[in-house]
DNA sequence: CCCTTAATTAGAATGATTCTCATTTGATTA
DNA sequence: TAATCAAATGAGAATCATTCTAATTAAGGG
C-alpha cells in the first residue's frame, strides 16, 4: 500500500535520530516486515526470509533488530501465549487500534483495526490515576465459520508459555 | 475470604468429574493458590511456595497440576510479556471479568475486577461471527502516583518473551 | 491383597531468546 | 587516503522456562 522506499525512509530517520545506523541488515529486516505485513511474523519466521535476501546474516542479527525496532516503537511485540513472540509493524495511523480474534479451534488469528477503548481509557485514568500509553485487547473464542482446517491463517499449535 | 476448606472441596469435585484424583500434592499446590489470590505468581513461585510445606514435591509435578487446572478452568494463565506464565485461581463470579494496569516505570500490575467489554463482545459476534469464550484486556501506561520503587506490587523486570 | 492405571520424581531434553567475544564495518578525523 | 574507534555483526555457547522420559510409587476396584 504505501511505497516501500518511502516507509524505509522514515524509518532510516527515526533510527538516525536515536544513534543507530540503517545498516544492510537492519534494512533487508524490516523490509521482510513490511512486505508482510499481514502476518504476525515470530523471530525465526523473519530470519528465514530475511536469510533468502542475506544468506549471511545471523540469526542474532534478527533478534537485536527487532529488539531496537521494538524499543523505537517501531515494531510491536506481540505474544499469543504460543511461546513465541510475533513482530508487527506499527503505523502510526493504527498505533493503538488493533485488537485479535483468537479462534480456539484452528488457532487463525483475526485482526480489527478500530478503536473501541477511547471511553475506557479516558475511564481507567479518572478512576485509576494511570495514564494509559497502550493497549492490548484479545478475544479468544470460535468463529462461526471455522472448518478446524482453515490453513489459510492457521499456524501450528504450540503448548508453552 | 471464602473459606478454603469450602473451595478445596469445591476443586476436588471438579476434578473427580473428569477423572483426575485430587493427591496431596495436587492439593497443596491448590491450597497455595488460595492462599496467594492476589500475586499472579509463576510456575516457579508456586513452586518454591509449596516446597514448604511438601519438600519431595517436583517441578514437574507443579507444571503439570497448574496445566491440568488451566484446562479445567479452574486456573487461568496469564502471560505479561516477561517470559513467564502466571497462574491466578479463576473465581466463578468474576471469571472473565478482570482486566490488568501494567505500570511502565514500576512494573507493578494492579487488577480491576469489572466487565467492560460485554458490549464490545455483542458486537464481535454481531460483525465478525465470533462467539467470545474469553477475553483478556491489558493497559500499560503509568500511574499517577508511581514512585518508580513501588515494592509492593513491584516484580523484577526481566526481558525475554 | 493383587492388579491396573494414574501420578510422581529426577533429571535429561527442548526451544526460544540472550549473551559473549572475536571480527568486521563505517563514519570521522588527521 | 590512512588511521582510528565505536557500533554492529556472526557463530556458537549459555540461559531459562517449560516439557518429556523412564523408572518408581500410590490408590481404588475386584
Amino acid at each position: 500500500m504505501i511505497p516501500v522506499a518511502e516507509e524505509l525512509g522514515k524509518i532510516n530517520h527515526q533510527l538516525k535520530m536515536k544513534g543507530y545506523k540503517l545498516t544492510p541488515q537492519r534494512e533487508v529486516t524490516v523490509r521482510v516486515l513490511l512486505e508482510n505485513e499481514k502476518d504476525h511474523l515470530s523471530a525465526e519466521d523473519v530470519y528465514m526470509l530475511v536469510k533468502q535476501k542475506f544468506p549471511e546474516i545471523g540469526l542474532a542479527t534478527v533478534y537485536r533488530t527487532l529488539e531496537m525496532l521494538t524499543e523505537l516503537q517501531i515494531v510491536e511485540k506481540v505474544n499469543f501465549g504460543d511461546g513465541v513472540a510475533r513482530f508487527d509493524l506499527r503505523h502510526n495511523d493504527h498505533a493503538h487500534m488493533h485488537h485479535h480474534l483468537i479462534c480456539r479451534d484452528c488457532g487463525a488469528v483475526k485482526e480489527i483495526k478500530d478503536d473501541w477503548l477511547q471511553s475506557i481509557e479516558e475511564r481507567v485514568e479518572r478512576e485509576f490515576g494511570f495514564v494509559v500509553s497502550d493497549h492490548r485487547l484479545d478475544f479468544t473464542g470460535v468463529f462461526n465459520t471455522c472448518t478446524k482446517t482453515n490453513k489459510s491463517e492457521c499456524r501450528k499449535k504450540r503448548k508453552a508459555v
